[in-house]
RNA sequence: GGCGGGGUAGCUCAGCCGGUUAGAGCGUGAGAUUCAUAACCUCAAGGUCGCGUGUUCGAGCCACGCCCCCGCUACCA
């Protein structure tokens, strides 16, 4: 039955003519990481999506380069800022060539930089526009005062308020965290821009344009901000507290300060100030339609200030300023370098296809809130999701292809006298009910997608998966190609299974370009530009389009299935590796250097581990395991288990614990009764072939992964604690 | 402190304007099956819906109080 509640499309759905997004620039004071990719691949994944709607995209990404941070940095290494810079863009560039969101395979339009010539011009002509023009209450929109603030002389920078200690008292001034010296109170004279005149004119856009910044809670957020009034904002630095940037026009004692410099990126980009650039790109042409992604960490930035830049430049506001969550560890604390719990680019390269960890990006992360990431959840989710549901639904459609239609793909219709041999093996004899059921999903992805909500998007998608999987097993094609009366039954549920794969693959073709490229090849379909997976507009998908005739290709795994232990072993040695790399080898974390690192911890991740050691961890960590001298009352094999063995084990409590441990092939159960052994007391609980396991018996590990438990060799009493 | 958002199955979360046996995915267990990547399909497990009081014929969804968690509260990308 078809769904007749569901909203029709419009017949020629407005697609915008075009599409610019934007990534925020990131900050080159250090190499790229794994939020900076994060980004990037989403704003690569909506472009591609529009691209393929047909609208005419571009795409920014790029890096902020100049400040007095970068200066510092530049001259810690003993090279000039642009030197520098130019090595951590080199960075940038190939990291995001290995996760193919670069120009070269289809991703970003522009590797935008703050240094390049034209922005220069571009963020002087913005100057000079915002200089002369009033603020919406008739003052001038840039004048000059005094910044006032704390200041560290060695440093010879001011320092926010992240940047110093707060002091014991009101009396004392705050330290600065790089030098521990108390920091002076100075004023150094600053061109300010007029941010308090704007407040109100903001309010009042954003509350007529809800969409314009996303999601909903964080607008909320903004606009409290704004309701609570705004300062003006210092726009510039003397040149002798920072070179490094852009001259203010008509003032070469100043220089442009940070968040003028950089916002104005994005219009310079595209031509604002420059007539090569507009040639390029074009200004007129996309500034009507640009989406900022930003982290929710500098979502404030891009929407108070930049805004009001803008207006005070007589601009248009941008369409959408989405906000994302900040990608957290599998525990959901932040990552740092510190804590040593951060995904490294190089080992998720390693490990990972670009297809996988995209998808984990917009599947397993809700698009706008923090997402916990972990290498464990990865393999999870590439190995349920993409090798058992796609991977999987691909292969046994093609293998049968293959197998029963020589494969060809076979004839899509029924006629009337088949009918009733369909209706005997349970397959509907028209397509009506699948195919309406596949556009209704194909709507409510194209709908969800276009707000946002990647995730439910790619649910809805999977859910067509499931569907065509109870298809298929419903129907048993293995069984019909037994009975000759069932033939062309059978080549209408390959001809169903297969045409729900072509539109998989244009659904799913931007966030996987890979692997729908293979899939689509699998399929047999044109490789031709215009007319490949992803350059179809999902709207425009009609039932029926694979070609009866139609010659597929050879069939291998699109999403091979992951050794999960394997992969989390060889990572951990990554891990391990990358940890006792030598520094002065290694650039990437020469120049990371975490800028929130206390002085007071001289200790550096540098510090040699005693061989073997991974890396330390506190007396603290350790408390948490708590171990215990444990006797085993009772031991037998778990059925149908080769490896289990179910203990129960006295550990000095009233009831004795059920525990397995995994060496049946090494011991006898019967030996083993009556030994007092290490038991891990306090791991949290897990079921095992249907037992549940209350802790971990301890067991060196030797040659060929043999356990040999460890015991004691003197008396202990049952439950003693070991320390 | 102020403003905002939350506390629902082991985990991650859906639950629209209050209405019969509170849902999904993953994980777990059992069954069936063999086209397929230990896959797919079927079934199951029984969660005081943070706590308390109240409104109502009826509350996870409303009101009040309490407990706990998170975000924002400005010049750093």
């Amino acid at each position: 039955m078809i769904d007749d509640q569901a909203q029709t499309p419009d017949p020629q759905p407005p697609t915008p003519d075009t599409f610019y997004v934007t990534t925020p620039i990131y900050y080159a004071n250090s190499a790229p990481h794994l939020g900076s990719l994060y980004t990037t691949i989403i704003a690569d994944t909506l472009a591609r999506f529009h691209k393929q709607k047909g609208s005419e995209t571009y795409f920014l990404t790029g890096t902020d380069e100049h400040g007095v941070n970068i200066e510092r940095r530049a001259i810690e290494r003993g090279l000039a800022p642009q030197a520098y810079v130019d090595d951590v863009v080199r960075q940038f560039k190939e990291s995001f060539a290995q996760f193919g969101v670069d120009t070269e395979h289809g991703g970003y339009d522009i590797f935008m930089r703050t240094t390049a010539a034209f922005h220069y011009q571009g963020v002087s002509r913005l100057w000079r526009t915002v200089r002369a023009a009033r603020t919406p209450k008739g003052n001038e929109p840039i004048y000059k005062n005094f910044y006032e603030g704390w200041f560290c002389a060695a440093c010879a920078a001011f320092k926010t308020e992240d940047e110093y200690s707060k002091p014991e008292s009101d009396e004392d001034a705050p330290r600065c965290l790089v030098h521990l010296t108390a920091l002076d109170r100075v004023a150094e004279e600053s061109y300010f821009f007029r941010l308090s005149d704007y407040a109100d004119t903001l309010i009042e856009l954003y509350e007529a344009k809800p969409s314009l910044i996303q999601p909903e809670a964080r607008r909320n957020e903004v606009l409290s901000f704004l309701r609570s009034g705004l300062q003006d904002l210092s726009i510039s630095r003397l040149v002798s507290s920072n070179s490094w940037g852009i001259p203010v026009p008509d003032d070469a004692t100043h220089t442009i300060y940070v968040w003028f410099d950089a916002l104005s990126n994005y219009i310079t980009a595209i031509g604002y100030g420059n007539e090569e650039r507009e040639t390029v790109a074009g200004f007129e042409k996309y500034w009507q339609h640009v989406t900022h992604l930003v982290g929710k960490d500098i979502l404030r930035f891009h929407t108070v200030y930049w805004h009001s830049f803008l207006l005070a430049a007589g601009l248009p506001l941008p369409e959408v300023v989405y906000a994302h969550g900040m990608l957290l560890d599998r525990d959901g604390r932040k990552m740092g370098k510190t804590l040593g719990n951060t995904i490294e680019l190089d080992i998720l390269h390693k490990h990972f296809t670009n297809d996988a960890i995209r998808y984990f990006c917009l599947r397993e992360v809700v698009f706008g809130q923090d997402g916990r990431v972990g290498y464990e959840a990865m393999i999870d989710r590439t190995n349920s999701d993409l090798a058992s549901g796609l991977g999987n639904l691909a292969a046994r459609t093609l293998t049968m292809i293959n197998r029963y239609c020589g494969g060809i793909i076979p004839n899509g219709e029924l006629k009337e006298a088949d009918y009733i041999h369909a209706r005997r093996a349970g397959v509907q004899p028209d397509a009506l009910e699948l195919a309406s059921t596949v556009e209704l999903a194909r709507d409510q992805y194209v709908q969800l997608f276009e707000s946002y909500q990647f995730s439910r998007a790619l649910e809805v998608a999977w859910s067509i998966i499931a569907r065509i999987d109870k298809f298929i097993s419903d129907a048993k094609p293995w069984e019909l190609a037994k009975d000759e009366t069932q033939r062309q039954t059978l080549n209408v549920v390959l001809y169903r299974a297969a045409e729900t794969l072509r539109w998989l693959a244009v659904l799913l073709a931007p966030v996987m370009p890979d692997a729908t490229d293979a899939l689509w090849r699998q399929l047999g379909l044109s490789m031709d530009s215009t007319t490949h997976a992803h350059r179809i507009n999902p709207r425009s998908l009609k039932w029926n389009g694979l070609t009866e005739g139609t010659k597929i290709n050879a069939s291998e795994a699109i999403f091979p299935r992951l050794d999960k232990t394997k992969i989390m072993n060889d990572i951990e040695t990554d891990i391990t590796s990358n940890q006792t790399a030598a520094p002065p080898t290694e650039t990437t974390s020469a120049i990371a250097e975490d800028k929130s690192a206390l002085p007071s911890s001289p200790a550096s991740s540098a510090d040699a581990l005693p061989e073997g050691v991974a890396s330390f961890i506190t007396i603290d960590d350790f408390i948490k395991v708590e171990m215990r001298v444990g006797q085993i009352l009772t031991a037998e094999r778990v059925p149908k288990a080769d490896k289990l063995l179910r203990f129960t084990v006295d550990v000095g409590e009233s009831e004795p614990r059920q525990i397995l441990a995994g060496i049946a092939e090494y011991y006898e159960p019967e030996t083993l009764i009556g030994r007092r052994i290490a038991v891990v007391s306090n791991l949290a609980p897990r079921k095992l072939r249907g037992f549940e396991s209350q802790g971990m018996v301890l067991a060196a590990s030797v040659e060929g992964g043999r356990p040999v438990l460890a015991t004691f060799t003197e008396d202990v009493p049952n439950g003693a604690r070991l320390k």
